[in-house]
DNA sequence: CAGCATCCGCTTTGATACTG
DNA sequence: CAGTATCAAAGCGGATGCTG
């Protein structure tokens, strides 16, 4: 990206971050952890491969990812971000939240991973009772589980699958994460076609977190 | 821009306000409450004209901006932010904070306005002792002049000039920002350059907000 | 197969000139 | 003042090819 040059923060900053996919691509870091070039196009539809080479060896050279070679007998390269890259979370937090009322419906071309919903989730959602044994709430909304897990007060999300979740949600994401985030009742939820299972007290235990008031 | 077509918050976001000069022109709209297209290109330099006036037109059809013309003998057109458009405050702070550090030296190849400071200090500072009778602080780091002002306890800046400020700075915009954000000793400030003039104790009323830490 | 690089047509951007 | 028009250059998207 051509840099702004502006003395600016904020135009410094998109000088880095604001190319196209760029966001995006920092979204399934925050998700994964660590990962692969494959997992990333995955998680991307619709970027080219090209592109997804590109933003990654500019990340890289900004320090906001890190690239691993895995030793042998695995032989790939894992990316992951740096300490500066995970402090883009906070920023992805605010843009997705005020992004959050055009996800209220789904256009039937819009692509979906299920693992998109675990960062905002876990970014919306608090323990109301953290001194309670932890629970674990399992979603099948998608193409890859999701669990939900209370440790310490925090509300944790990672793809993958646990035995012996105290709630399973399968459904549609929308239904799904109405739910979770209280803007739909379970009954009616159930009734639109969401698969529940287990104990709903535990679906209260995990709430949206109350925003701090803006200032001003 | 082309959208993403992804499900996600994040990604429709950006489909709205991820091209290229969006967000500095909220920016300047954030700044400058109600301003005319020439105000935008002057805030905005680098800009394309036709591209200014491209993403004005996006922008009101997504509902961020609106246009007013102004009745005569005025006879000009002004923009300004709709509440969905304010609500990306939080978005720009962010973004602006994590492009902080970006800004610690300053390029001879960077274009500099005056008025780009005066949302970070706003978001950034806090009135330590707001039962005392408001202050303002004058601000001379450019094209144009800036205040801040103590009012129930909030910062508030703004472009333009008061007759009888508490303090006034005069000197590098670095200059201003490391005295008022505490990271340069307002002495070492004065050795580089700066001029400083009032009473210094105004000086420490007017400090940075601790910032919240982040969960996880 | 993972991890790119290359090529090509199309779209977006940037710079400048021009207009009511 | 507040834009529109024009056109070259850069960036993007999609397909395909290469390499270990």
């Amino acid at each position: 990206m051509r840099s702004y040059r502006q003395y600016c923060g904020l135009a410094k900053a998109l000088d880095v971050i604001g190319d196209r996919w760029t966001l995006l691509i920092v979204r399934e870091l925050l998700i994964r952890d660590r990962c692969r070039y494959t997992d990333l196009r995955d998680g991307l539809p619709g970027i080219a491969t090209n592109l997804l080479a590109d933003r990654l060896r500019e990340l890289e050279r900004a320090g906001i990812v890190a690239r691993e070679d895995a030793p042998p007998p695995i032989a790939t390269t894992l990316y992951q971000l740096t300490s500066r890259g995970r402090e883009l979370e906070p920023v992805i937090d605010q843009i997705g939240r005020w992004g959050g009322p055009f996800v209220a419906e789904r256009s039937k071309k819009d692509t979906f991973r299920s693992h998109w919903i675990a960062l905002p989730l876990k970014l919306h959602l608090k323990d109301r009772t953290p001194r309670r044994p932890p629970i674990a709430i399992q979603l099948h909304c998608g193409d890859e589980p999701v669990v939900i897990e209370t440790r310490d007060g925090a509300v944790r999300t990672r793809i993958g699958s646990i035995p012996d979740p105290e709630v399973t949600l399968t459904g549609a994401p929308q239904l799904v994460i109405g739910v979770l985030t209280g803007k739909i009742e379970l009954a009616a939820a159930r009734a639109a076609g969401l698969k529940f299972e287990g104990d709903r007290e535990v679906l209260r235990r995990v709430v949206p977190e109350r925003r701090r008031e803006p200032r001003d």
